[in-house]
DNA sequence: AAGATTTGACCCAC
DNA sequence: GTGGGTCAAATCTT
């Protein structure tokens, strides 16, 4: 059962990983067919929206692999010490005994002792950390700074981050921040440990996405902010066609979603929308909506379910994304992992 | 007042 | 003994 499931998690990213080539040879063919046909082409907007349908694959690609390895880590822990002795060159681990000691998510708790309750706190990290260099600070996460801390040979210090919702869900989840000497503008992040808590993300997203229908050629995005013409639930799916191509024009008459602070935002939001979705009307709640997502292009009698805050903005492929996945509710958060993980500088150095 | 940040101290791995 | 990760009280911000 979990084979199938892994399978399926890297099939899925097998296939972005696909589209993300394909809809670039498709851009190259495109741009080269423009050159020769001596076309004027909007190199910037082709190129904001190449960089949107690569970020919606890659986001796949890289959830697969979240998936995929969390999959591993939580069904095969004795996957971990194998992998750890091979790579280890440094020797074996001194990993403490499992028989007293419980494992959580890949990190080893060190025993209680009620007499010194940091003792309880310190664990060793066997889990080999995520690194990235971002110029970008924000992933969209909500973290909380524990720490600051100057390290040799470094010109800046290293800042510590937790997860917002370590004390209220135990979530373990941790980066670490240091800017990079050589370019302070860039800053290299380490993450340690997955988030396991309900709400990761501290704002809603919002990502300019091309994959539902090809040959349409909007993005679309959902909006699921409280409107005052819709009293009765509080709650008005629309969609965003988003081709736009003016830059801003978010001073339209009708209403704009609720992460303004986006900046995709107001370049997506533009055009008439159109209602997309339905909403189950029974319990209308606060902070979750339930809605049927209904595929454009699928029948109207092939609905799925999902959940979503009440402020979400979010795309259909996330929407796609969380009602399809066959693994668990955890899971799910991880289709929102931040975009910007993913470095396109050399994606688009043929372009620039 | 509650939540976030700062910062010196503590603790562990090396 | 030292460097780096974390804690937690004090302080700041909203």
């Amino acid at each position: 059962m979990i084979r199938e499931q892994l399978v399926q998690v890297l099939e899925r990213g097998k296939e972005s990983a696909i589209q993300i080539r394909r809809l670039i040879d498709h851009h190259r063919r495109r741009r080269r067919q423009d050159v020769r046909d001596d076309h004027d082409v909007d190199d910037g907007c082709l190129k904001l929206k190449l960089k949107g349908q690569v970020d919606a694959h890659s986001l796949e690609v890289l959830t697969s692999f979240v998936t995929a390895l969390s999959m591993i880590h939580y069904n095969f822990p004795s996957f971990d010490d194998h992998h750890d002795h091979d790579h280890d060159h440094q020797g074996p681990i001194k990993r403490p005994n499992p028989t007293i000691k419980s494992r959580v998510f890949g990190d080893w708790e060190a025993p209680h002792t009620p007499k010194d309750p940091r003792r309880s706190c310190k664990r060793r990290k066997t889990e080999q950390p995520v690194e990235i260099e971002t110029s970008n600070m924000d992933d969209g996460y909500a973290w909380r700074k524990y720490g600051q801390k100057v390290i040799q040979n470094t010109k800046h210090p290293r800042n510590y981050y937790r997860c917002t919702h370590k004390t209220d869900q135990g979530c373990q989840a941790t980066k670490q921040v240091q800017q990079i000497s050589e370019n302070p503008l860039k800053y290299k992040i380490n993450y340690h440990g997955h988030h396991r808590c309900k709400n990761p993300l501290k704002t809603p997203r919002v990502y300019n996405l091309d994959l539902i229908d090809d040959q349409d050629d909007s993005s679309k995005l959902l909006s699921f902010e409280k409107l005052p013409n819709n009293p009765k639930h509080g709650l008005n799916p629309i969609l965003f066609p988003s081709s736009s191509s003016s830059s801003s024009s978010s001073s339209s008459s009708k209403s704009t979603p609720s992460s303004s602070s986006s900046p995709m935002c107001n370049a997506l939001v533009e055009k008439e929308y159109k209602p997309l979705m339905h909403e189950i009307p029974s319990e209308p709640s606060d902070h979750h909506h339930e809605a049927y997502i209904q595929c454009p292009s699928s029948s109207s009698s092939d609905l799925t379910t999902t959940t979503f805050a009440s402020d979400d903005v979010i795309s259909l492929a996330e929407v796609y994304s969380s009602a399809v996945s066959p693994y668990n509710v955890e899971v799910d958060y991880s289709y929102m992992m931040a975009a910007e993980y993913i470095d396109f500088s050399q994606v688009f150095q043929d372009y620039s």
